[in-house]
RNA sequence: CGGGGUGUAGUGAAUCGGUAUCACGCUUCGUUCGGGACGAAGAGACAGGCGGUCCAAUUCCGCCCACCCCGACCA
């Protein structure tokens, strides 16, 4: 893509609320823009950093469930019927705005926080017996939650992406069986964004869910909003909210501060029972279907991500989930820079080309702002050096490559 | 939802009773070109909204709205 083309630029003063650096550095990189408390618009940049993430969700998801997209509306009597209409405080309705209206409906509707409320009732539909369970469906899906504080740019929003699945079974026995695999999911998940090290299951409350614990994955982060407590002697991570007594004077806990990418609840059958939901056994007998369910915020991974991963100048994006690739710029090698761009095109190498008329200074600022893996700088220096000069957003050095060497170079960053 | 703070040009700020100034950005011309270049000439704001006090309100007062921060909450 061409920067001068791209609808959308870098600012060269950063907003001025902006707290949380994830907010300062997306917004001031033209990742996203504001809108109001807590919604924003996913720039360029920012809708391919978030298709990124959510393809790699996809592709590990399909692994254990099958995609489909349920409605962001949906009738309040879903809601009435698990009794969340009055105990969800976060609950957005939606009704015709009658002011313009042709149609005086009184109709109201809910904008989906969360979906057990929808898929519990769908699934049942289609899946009475012993035979059709387990099953588990999932999609990547705008929430809406009226959050009272909505705050540190993508952390918190009122409006967000999240991939949730659902799961089916005919027993508790199989729900942790299938729990535990999408936890191993989840790991592959996490690692393939580039956090997997990081990351850890940590226990946590199963809040309104269940009685049980739910389990929050958290990744290590300076500025993250939750506090672990890792017992070193057993592995098992906890968050200080159901942290084990003396906990916080035992030296065998480690304690660090994380923010949470991913939350696991086995709701048993608070879900299924409200919509009557049971199945038919072999000998004919009904018996409740247990449910599990599984999140992940797609696009507050991305604001975990930059609290995870900057420096002062800028964001520095894990390979995989980088907007590009490579940051190309050129200083006053129009020609050679495009020959160069077209040729990345044509290895499928996902390429940004700072074409503007701005001086040097500008634009390397503007490259280690957005943190793209790779620049790539095409001047004369470089081409009197007799090759192209490259740098990792993470190095301080730059270094001439041969145009041979180039590809190679690239694809193995 | 409790507490605190802020709303002035696209962005960031100054003015704090006499209808607004600067920087960045934008437009035009010229000169520059390896870490946020320089000169010249331009365009752009009824100062968040409503009401009050006053000869006069961006400035003082009240209400509303919006945004930010701390806390509570976070299925």
């Amino acid at each position: 893509m061409k920067m001068s083309k791209m609808g959308v630029r870098p600012e060269k003063i950063a907003p001025k609320d902006a707290e949380a650096i994830n907010q300062k550095y997306l917004t001031q990189a033209g990742f996203i823009h504001q809108e109001m408390a807590g919604v924003y618009t996913f720039l360029p940049l920012g809708l391919r950093v978030l298709e990124k993430i959510e393809n790699i969700v996809r592709k590990h998801m399909d692994k254990i469930g099958s995609e489909l997209l349920m409605p962001a509306l949906s009738p309040k009597e879903y809601w009435q019927t698990t009794g969340r209409l009055s105990s969800i405080d976060v609950l957005f309705k939606a009704c015709a705005a009658n002011e313009v209206s042709l149609m005086k409906s009184d109709a109201e509707y809910i904008l989906n926080p969360t979906h057990e409320d929808v898929v519990t009732p769908l699934i049942k539909n289609y899946n009475p017996s012993y035979k059709d369970l387990p099953v588990s469906v999932y999609q990547i899906q705008t929430k809406f939650r009226n959050e009272p504080r909505a705050k540190s740019g993508l952390l918190r929003c009122r409006e967000f992406r999240m991939k949730d699945l659902y799961s089916f079974h005919t027993s508790e026995e199989d729900l942790k069986t299938f729990y535990e695999e999408a936890k191993k999911v989840y790991f592959d998940i996490f690692k393939e964004i580039g956090i997997g090290a990081d990351t850890v299951i940590a226990l946590a409350s199963g809040g309104d869910f269940t009685k049980d614990y739910s389990h929050e994955f958290q990744t290590r982060c300076e500025n993250g909003e939750d506090t672990i407590y890792l017992d070193r002697t057993t592995g098992v991570a906890y968050n200080k909210e159901v942290k084990p007594e003396g906990a916080d004077t035992n030296p065998n806990f480690e304690v660090f501060t994380a923010s949470e990418v991913g939350n696991i609840f086995p709701l048993g059958t608070k879900f299924t029972k409200a919509f009557g939901y049971e199945y038919t056994d072999k000998d004919g007998s009904k018996k409740p279907v247990i449910m599990g369910s599984y999140g992940i915020g797609t696009s507050r991974l991305i604001g975990v991500l930059v609290e995870k991963f900057h420096d002062e100048k800028g964001i520095i994006w894990p390979r995989n989930v980088a907007p590009f690739t490579v940051h190309l710029v050129d200083i006053q090698k129009k020609e050679e820079a495009e020959k160069i761009y077209n040729m990345l095109l044509e290895n499928n190498i996902e390429v940004l080309w700072d074409d503007r008329e701005m001086s040097p200074g500008e634009k390397f600022a503007d490259a280690d702002l957005i943190g793209c893996p790779v620049r790539v700088v095409v001047s004369s220096r470089s081409m009197d050096a007799g090759g192209v000069e490259v740098k990792m957003r993470h190095d301080k050095e730059s270094k001439i490559i041969t145009q041979d060497e180039f590809l190679g170079y690239i694809n193995n960053v």
